[in-house]
DNA sequence: ATGGTGCGTTCGCAAAAAGAGAGCAAAAGC
DNA sequence: GCTTTTGCTCTCTTTTTGCGAACGCACCAT
């Protein structure tokens, strides 16, 4: 178990999604246990954390004394831990990840290659692997960590950190969607719509998003090649949905724009950085995964 | 389970103690069991936390990063209660508490009478038992904590926290002996000596270093009762030997002069503050708990 | 050399704590 | 009126933790 009590670790969850399930949902942890957690050390510091409104937790004067607490001691373990592996000697270290083909490009080579020129001693391999794989060879010990979209809960694998991916279109920056800070699905069918097919993990989602609103959306293309439906965008072929990540370096080079699509009964795509529970992180890996988390951190 | 994790509070114990079974005594927790968790608390944060030495732990430099920041931790644990405390507002309240016969003078009621003026809504009920009725009244729920001699293990009490009171001899404090910083056990075969007799707690671990060392103390006078002793010190009929908390306020007020005794055969003497481990302390009584505790930490 | 002592550590087993999952009542949104 | 969402409770299973005995090692006095 990690350096804090299961108690501290849950509270921060649930102080900052306001809500005992979401914190489940975050933890991977089930919310009869976290909501056990809450309530004994609220007994044990004698103090209500946490105001009970129907619409969930909302934190007590106190409660919010405690969250900054929390967050000073994060801060510092933190700290702490980057001046341990300082001290360790962080010149050398080699790990092993895996990702899938989505990851190939987009921010991750970025911040290897950043990581090259401030840390040249370690050595990364990268193993592009289909998600369904991964998890077998994380348990099996042939890698260090994996980035995954929507990874079933294995109970052998933890979930370090995990961000959502926002879905939405992709244009060029001149169409008029772009001038929008976020869009309804039903644009959809208002526009030539170019769509990731099977075997590509978006085209579930959007499945799901077209019988759930009942909109026909206006297919003038399909493609079961991310780059290809990129490709044909730039083309001014029409109007591509793609998740944010797979636009992500178009976008900041300003070819292509990226505005996400608004709707409470899309399906959450989410990436997640996952561990073997049972095993120790090399001082590199530890160093690269603090660097991956830090830039979901300030990204997105 | 306590706001910080077991990791946490088994590492401060050894770092403290330089030792897993000192750590252990104080803690009440199997040596093997702070052991793992020393060992799994080494291997989550990839440093080695101390040095093994055949004669115990010491800390590396590591590891004394992490004590820093563990007591910083602590600190602000503490300052964070008495906030929620004062925040929930500590104006009345009551508490029963334990104490043996031997702290119906001295440093308690002082403490106590100090908590009067600070704290005039808090009322304190003393309830002065033998130190083996204790752990049943705790367990029954007839007082919030106790303060007791030597107390043998049990189950459902929990050791707080727990002090050595030093052995020594009492004398005048025109004596020669008072001009010493301690004094070994053979100086009570050379001065005229009053020692406790059964039932006082006192006579035991004295009758063990007589045996021990094969000292022929010089006695004079015996009693069973702490006040006689020390009257019959102040109208110089000898040297008394007795713990530090039972000369404590003739001490503080300059009538005796208190010189510990140095053996390593004798059986240490401690006070501890036991709590029934399923209780939850009321405000007022953490609040008198902490009052004890720091000044078991400044006076001593 | 030789037992004795104190140390950290390991192992098997039992007890305690934590997690999972179904289900509850209450309140909000539709 | 209905579904959805909320925290919370209950029971069952899994995981973690504690305990006590043993082991290997280094030291120390005999």
């Amino acid at each position: 178990m990690p350096v804090f009590s299961r108690f501290l670790r849950y509270f921060m969850a649930v102080a900052q999604h306001g809500s005992i399930r979401k914190a489940s949902d975050e933890l991977h942890i089930a919310a009869s246990a976290i909501d056990r957690q809450v309530l004994q050390g609220e007994k044990i510091l004698g103090t209500q954390l946490f105001e009970r409104l129907p619409s969930g937790l909302r934190l007590t004067t106190a409660g919010e004394l405690l969250l900054t607490s929390c967050r000073r001691w994060s801060r510092d373990l933190n700290a702490l831990q980057t001046q341990l592996d300082n001290l360790k000697g962080l010149r050398q270290g080699s790990t092993d990840i895996l990702i899938p083909d989505a990851l190939t490009k987009g921010f991750l080579p970025t911040l290897l290659g950043k990581l090259r020129q401030t840390h040249p001693g370690i050595m990364v391999s990268v193993h592009v692997r289909k998600s369904h794989d991964m998890g077998e060879l994380l348990v099996k010990g042939h890698a260090d960590f994996a980035l995954m979209f929507n990874p079933g809960h294995m109970r052998e694998l933890t979930v370090r950190t995990h961000k959502e991916i926002p879905l939405g279109f992709v244009c060029l920056p001149s169409h008029e969607i772009a001038e929008m800070t976020e869009a309804r699905f039903s644009l959809a069918a208002e526009y030539p719509m170019i769509i990731p097919a099977p075997p590509l993990a978006l085209w579930r989602p959007i499945g799901v998003l077209e019988a759930e609103t009942g909109v026909k959306v206006a297919t003038v293309a399909k493609a079961d090649n991310i780059q290809m439906i990129k490709s044909m965008v730039l083309e001014g072929a029409g109007v591509g949905i793609l998740s944010y990540l797979d636009a992500y370096d178009e976008v900041q080079k300003g070819q292509l724009a990226f505005t996400p699509i608004t709707n409470r009964k899309l399906p959450p795509l989410t990436l997640a950085l996952c561990v073997d529970r049972s095993r120790q992180l090399s001082t590199a890996a530890r160093f690269i995964i603090t660097e991956i988390e830090n830039f979901f951190a300030e990204q997105f």
